[in-house]
DNA sequence: TTGTTGGTGAGACTCACTCTCATTACCATC
DNA sequence: GATGGTAATGAGAGTGAGTCTCACCAACAA
């Protein structure tokens, strides 16, 4: 399934760069032309991409900065670290960004898609880690949801 | 909190070494005396353990000989592999040989504690986990839930 | 004893990621 | 427009977690 995703159910692309523009902003960060670069391949992808992916898709791109740029994407809260145990890290939009959601990771292909709940399960979710988090003396932040098997192309 | 917990609440030294003999043999490998004594630290830590945690608590272990082991544990279902997005990677004992549970994940030490959640939510949790997948034409195994925040040294 | 098979450990190697540093781009003030 | 300060860039070196190689060892069967 490659079906693609705008990064935001609402949000046209120079609303994403203004969006964006303004969290690098309030961090004291520029909005460079290649963290611009950097954000419009995250935002066409439309799912969760590693830095290889980054640079295929903007070869111009130099690596380092590109490593550096998405550590200042993530410090400034524009995009979102997934560690998938395989060999890269995986990049997409944060949370304010791209509405909340979670993955399902293939153990096999380290494929990543995302995949939304209902609103029921998260208030649940979110109740019960409250009180898990409040009991072990954790200031809980966000939860990140799960689910691991096998891609359609890998079962 | 440093509270120790038993590798499982039910499981006794000579049964834990049982059920992963068994495990192992299942897969044709044999429980020799350095995996043995991996699993030893691994349950005497009652928390999930980087490999330097291992090495600290067995200097006489070789370096190349537990990844090789943790690799043949996680192989045969003895251990999983929990990628925190720290340095190093983190194991536990696997699903069996310890009861369901999910992780509070410090972003700033890295350290991960568990928590247990009511039986309601799990079943929730995977009812809609498991429609979500059959939508994506995703063969599901286990899932994930990480709560990511600041723990009780680091808040 | 001998052959076979799997395990061990030291150290070389890989490669994702980070750091360094000279250069360049941007912006404000003169 | 010139000047100076600061942030960003990019090439390449460096780092280090994890893997691989290979000679040797241990257990077991014939």
């Amino acid at each position: 399934m490659t079906r693609r995703r705008s990064p935001s159910p609402d949000l046209q692309n120079t609303d994403l760069h203004d969006a964006v523009g303004m969290r690098l902003a309030r961090h004291d960060y520029r909005y460079t032309n290649g963290r611009r670069r950097l954000v419009d391949v995250i935002a066409a992808a439309g799912q969760p991409v590693t830095l290889p992916d980054i640079l295929v898709a903007a070869p111009e791109l130099a690596p380092s900065s590109v490593y550096r740029n998405l550590d200042v994407l993530e410090r400034s809260g524009v995009v979102d670290r997934i560690a998938s145990g395989g060999d890269h890290a995986y990049f997409e939009f944060a949370e304010p960004l791209l509405s909340h959601h979670h993955h399902l990771i293939c153990i096999d292909c380290g494929a990543i898609e995302d995949v939304r709940l209902g609103d029921d399960v998260e208030a649940l979710v979110d109740r019960s880690l409250a009180e898990a988090a409040s009991r072990a003396g954790f200031a809980p932040l966000r939860h990140s949801l799960d689910l691991r098997g096998y891609c359609s192309r890998c079962r």
